[in-house]
DNA sequence: GTCTATACCCCGATAGAC
DNA sequence: GTCTATCGGGGTATAGAC
């Protein structure tokens, strides 16, 4: 693994972990096992490493949720699929833990793979509930693009309770209290 | 007003906008036009001033909370009063972001009044959730909790999909979809 | 590509004068 | 109560040797 690879790795790690207010350049290089000048050999500072640490992540993220979504199954099916996804809840979401920091939102570079992300994630869960409506699975009355706005601030939502609760037990109940009011919702 | 009113002011502001970790005594001092010796002499440090301002913060919250849910109306009238309040997206919560502060998270003593503060919540809102379901407003078999928790989330889990997109938009559609799946599981 | 040296400023706190 | 001085350490980056 090159040294830029393990620079990356280091750096989501701590912007998961501590965010990026909180994570120095000399955290990662320690992290990575990396000296000073290699750092900024490979890239020109703290936030263009972030930028690569971010993308790499937030494609991950979308690649999970997109296989529970694109899966098999009913609208109501692949939607539980997605809320009951086992996650490391006291974590928390590496993305969405992002909006928290004043540097990434005041930077419209750092915050544009995160707004990427998560518009994209309301657009697809958006679709699915549309698809369940068109196939007669949920009232005709229900809006598609609220309630794929509603499962994922169910979601993100879960882990500040959980991490609020320091146990993951909120989090279980916020996913499966949206299951079970999207189960309601079925006509 | 006193200088350790100001001091407490000013730290509380400056958590919202950019969290434990992301505020300096300096930058205390400075909005609450106040001097370093000042400072500590009102209080014991940085963790001292910041466990007054979320004290603070966090019982406020609370009287907000039951305001809404307190007041005159159904279950689903007071949970939808408590969803649909209106609220600036964009800031987030105040409480809730502390979440993901790992200073915060990190002490006991810091995260204990978070931890109390959606403990509640989700408790009160379970009770709201319980008396609905006793008056038949709700089908029998929903979990008082989970529905409980999911209405909590949904509010917290906006404000990430908001400071996502630089909008107040998906935190309206969040509480609104929230909104439309509760009336669903009306019996 | 990686190393060490250096720079400049901020962090969080303490000490002691006034 | 508030002020200034001072402290040891870390943040973020640049320079230049190897």
């Amino acid at each position: 693994m090159s040294t830029a690879d393990r620079l990356i790795d280091a750096t989501s790690e701590l912007l998961w972990e501590r965010g990026y207010t909180g994570t120095s350049p000399k955290a990662i290089q320690r992290l990575a096992g990396a000296g000073q000048g290699s750092m900024y050999h490979h890239f020109a500072g703290k936030q263009d490493l972030a930028l690569a640490a971010i993308r790499r992540t937030a494609e991950q993220m979308r690649s999970a949720a997109e296989a529970d979504l694109a899966g098999p199954g009913t609208a109501v099916e692949r939607i539980e699929r997605y809320l009951l996804r086992e996650r490391d809840a006291l974590r928390g979401c590496p993305v969405g833990r992002l909006t928290q920091d004043p540097d990434i939102v005041a930077s419209a570079e750092l915050r544009a793979p995160v707004d990427e992300l998560f518009d994209w994630l309301r657009a697809r869960l958006t679709s699915v509930v549309e698809q369940g409506r068109a196939a007669g699975e949920f009232e005709a009355s229900l809006d598609p693009a609220a309630v794929g706005a509603a499962v994922a601030a169910a979601v993100q939502g879960g882990y500040v309770l959980a991490r609020a609760a320091g146990s993951a037990e909120p989090f279980e109940q916020a996913v499966r209290g949206a299951v079970s009011l999207i189960r309601a919702a079925r006509s």
